[in-house]
RNA sequence: GCCGGAGUAGCUCAGCUGGUAGAGCAAGCGCCUUGUAAGCGCUAGGCCGGCGGUUCGAGUCCGCCCUCCGGCUCCA
């Protein structure tokens, strides 16, 4: 049989040849450093026997930076923690190891719980057999035979992984340790040259919280120890990044045990915010939405009718009233106020599509332990916005929304990513009308021409929902805007319009947010930019530095002529040197600084930019320049 | 909510095995009169997150609570 190289060669082997044969028949140096065989994009273990006229690729230790080889590397050092585990912890009952992205994890349930003390023991015990070496042998087994083996052992959690498993059963043993595994993995041990242990976290079993906590250690490994040390210190410039570290530094906002989760905005930090609603409300305008604003809190009925108090109540805020039996909630969502403002009129369906967009405040008592900095509060401030509209207009409605929230994100150089949520198995509504509203999201997505990835299932059980997503500096995901379909809440609230053909119809609403919130979209932005935010965005654009106390005069009237000009400016007359006064302007990353002694004026302006760029130029040639960013 | 870690001056942190707290930066004052990333000196600043316990004595040991950090779960 033939395989194919990747210049296109052919390759000549006997039949039933596996990867490893196809590495040899090559050079054994090739052998010795074969990790992976890649094939159309997949990968395949070097143990097994390739098929007449496939394309094959065979990665080395060489492709140490290949995510696929950086993976199967993980892999199997997640197999050697395991491994250490075992012999370290007698009683210890072992689940799952899989590499993920930058490492790999092991759960396991121990019979003692452990610290973070002890992964240097076994972080050490790993040493041990990276020195030894190990060598890993793949095996078939039947169902049975792997249930059996696995009863013997005593490992419930490896017996029920076969149990579900779907496919063949594969064994990989090294040294005394054998797991049950699909694969790929290495040959041996040898490429392993850096591995470390970042952490220790419960992760419950099969992700569910109904089940048992098991201890996850947290690992990394790769073929260059110059790759993990290149890598810890991205780590470290990460965190330098993190906008928890920014933001106080920068004085935007603070946070404080006084109120958890709710952020102190600070006077720089509120220009930020300003601009962001200045933008969404002028965006909003030419896009055709009404501002409105609805109260903060309502009577529980209000959200027994929304459906709130049944499915949301754990995170929301109840008020007492000092008079009167009423009950009250704070407003989690803008939803209700929305409706009932829709409600609060006859409609026509010469008004749809109506659209209502409020950016007020909204509170969830966010389970402890979730919260995160501005990127996850209690205190909330939507983008958010309602459209009522036809069956008929679904699509457009879509349509515009993402269009808009595409601008938005250009804006600011962003790129998040759109994601589509499905029908869940708990949903209101016909399988003909979830086609329908599917079909209508889909061909949104489509016209606009947006790459998006579909989670079956996962929309909310009154409609399905496009998600926008941006990652944070330590690679977390977070959810941004959302653009959700609903026909449950306007029939809830008895919601109409008159039709042209006289008679009372039912309106969709299109649940919108395209920021998302206003906390969490700075918190990003914070990070997107390292506190180095754009000209337009920047707290303070400019700040002059007048050389010593004679210059301060004209110094300020220079600032008033640009403050004048409509940009935001300051004049540091602190008795310092002007070493230190441009150093604090580059720790605020200001992003013009304009040092004004005895040889300026305004024909001649002393002009930093941030990182020490420096030139000469006249006021009016600044302002052209101002001007045009 | 769960697992692990942490909380000392406004900020960043030191304080070994228990003996009543320290640095740098920031702040205030004074000197210097400043030219593109830190001029010099002095001063003040602390319920060592909170409550309880052990002890002659607790920042230090133990328990509970709060908050934060890394995860898990959750985020209709």
């Amino acid at each position: 049989m033939k395989v194919v190289l990747p210049d296109s060669s052919e390759l000549e082997l006997p039949d039933g040849a596996t990867g490893r044969d196809a590495a040899a028949a090559i050079g054994p140096r090739l052998a010795e450093q074969a990790v992976l065989l890649r094939s159309d994009g997949r990968v395949q273990d070097l143990r097994l026997p390739l098929e007449d006229g496939q394309k094959i690729q065979i990665l080395t230790t060489r492709d140490k930076d290949d995510p696929d080889a950086l993976s199967v590397l993980r892999h199997s050092t997640a197999h050697l923690l395991a491994e250490a585990v075992r012999r370290l912890y007698p009683g210890v009952k072992i689940a799952i190891g899989p590499p993920i992205a930058n490492g790999f994890y092991y759960d396991f349930e121990f019979p003692e719980p452990i610290s973070e003390a002890d992964l240097e023991r076994i972080e050490a015990e790993m040493q041990k057999e990276l020195a030894e070496g190990r060598e890993w042998n793949r095996e078939e087994v039947s169902r049975e035979e792997a249930r059996r083996r696995f009863e013997a052992e005593g490992e419930p959690y490896k017996v029920e992984l076969v149990e579900t498993a779907d496919g063949e059963i594969s064994f990989y043993t090294q040294g005394d340790f054998t797991d049950l595994c699909r694969g790929p993995h290495l040959q041996n041990s040898k490429p392993i040259k850096a591995v470390k242990l970042t952490g220790l976290a419960g992760a419950y079993w099969r992700g569910d919280e109904r089940n048992k906590q098991l201890t996850r250690i947290y690992g990394t490994a790769f073929y260059d120890p110059a790759d993990l040390d290149a890598y810890l210190e991205r780590l470290e410039q990460a965190r330098e990044r993190d906008h928890r570290r920014l933001g106080p530094q920068l004085d935007l906002f603070h946070l404080s045990d006084e109120s958890p989760g709710s952020p102190f905005w600070h006077p720089k930090g509120m220009v930020i915010w300003n601009v962001l609603e200045d933008l969404r409300r002028s965006e909003n305008a030419k896009r055709g939405y009404l501002e409105v604003k609805t109260p903060l809190l309502y009577d529980i009925d209000t959200y027994i009718t929304s459906g709130h108090y049944e499915n949301y109540e754990e995170n929301m805020f109840f008020v007492e009233e000092h008079e009167g039996e009423k009950r009250l909630a704070l407003k989690p969502m803008n939803c209700p106020g929305h409706m009932l403002l829709f409600g609060s009129e006859l409609r026509s369906y010469r008004e749809l599509p109506m659209r209502f967009a409020e950016s007020s405040t909204l509170h969830r008592d966010e389970r402890g332990g979730t919260l995160h900095g501005l990127l996850r509060v209690k205190h909330i401030t939507q983008d958010d916005a309602h459209m009522f509209c036809t069956p008929e207009q679904i699509e457009d409605e879509i349509f515009g929304c993402l269009d808009y929230a595409s601008y938005l994100y250009d804006l600011f150089g962003m790129e998040a990513r759109f994601e589509l949520s499905t029908r869940p198995e708990k949903k209101l509504g016909t399988d003909e009308e979830w086609d329908f509203t599917e079909a209508a999201l889909r061909s949104a997505l489509d016209r606009r021409g947006i790459d998006y990835q579909v989670n079956e299932g996962d929309g909310a059980f009154y409609g399905p929902k496009i998600d926008l997503h941006m990652t944070d500096v330590l690679g977390r995901s977070w959810q941004m805007g959302t653009i959700q379909l609903d026909s449950q809440m306007p029939a809830r609230f008895g919601l109409t319009y008159m039709g042209s053909d006289n008679a009372e119809h039912t309106p969709f609403v299109i649940h919108r947010a395209l920021l998302g919130s206003l906390e969490r979209f700075i918190g990003i932005l914070i990070e997107h930019y390292g506190g180095e935010f754009p000209f337009w965005l920047a707290p303070v654009q400019l700040r002059v530095l007048p050389v010593g106390a004679d210059h301060r005069e004209a110094a300020g009237r220079l600032a008033e002529r640009l403050r004048e000009a409509g940009y935001r400016i300051e004049v540091d007359e602190r008795d310092d040197t002007v070493g230190k006064r441009i150093r604090d302007a580059e720790l605020e990353k200001i992003p013009y600084t304009l040092v004004y002694g005895d040889k300026e004026s305004d024909d001649s302006l002393a002009i930093r930019e941030r990182h020490g760029v420096q030139s000469t130029k006249s006021l009016l040639e600044l302002l052209d320049e101002l001007a045009r960013l």
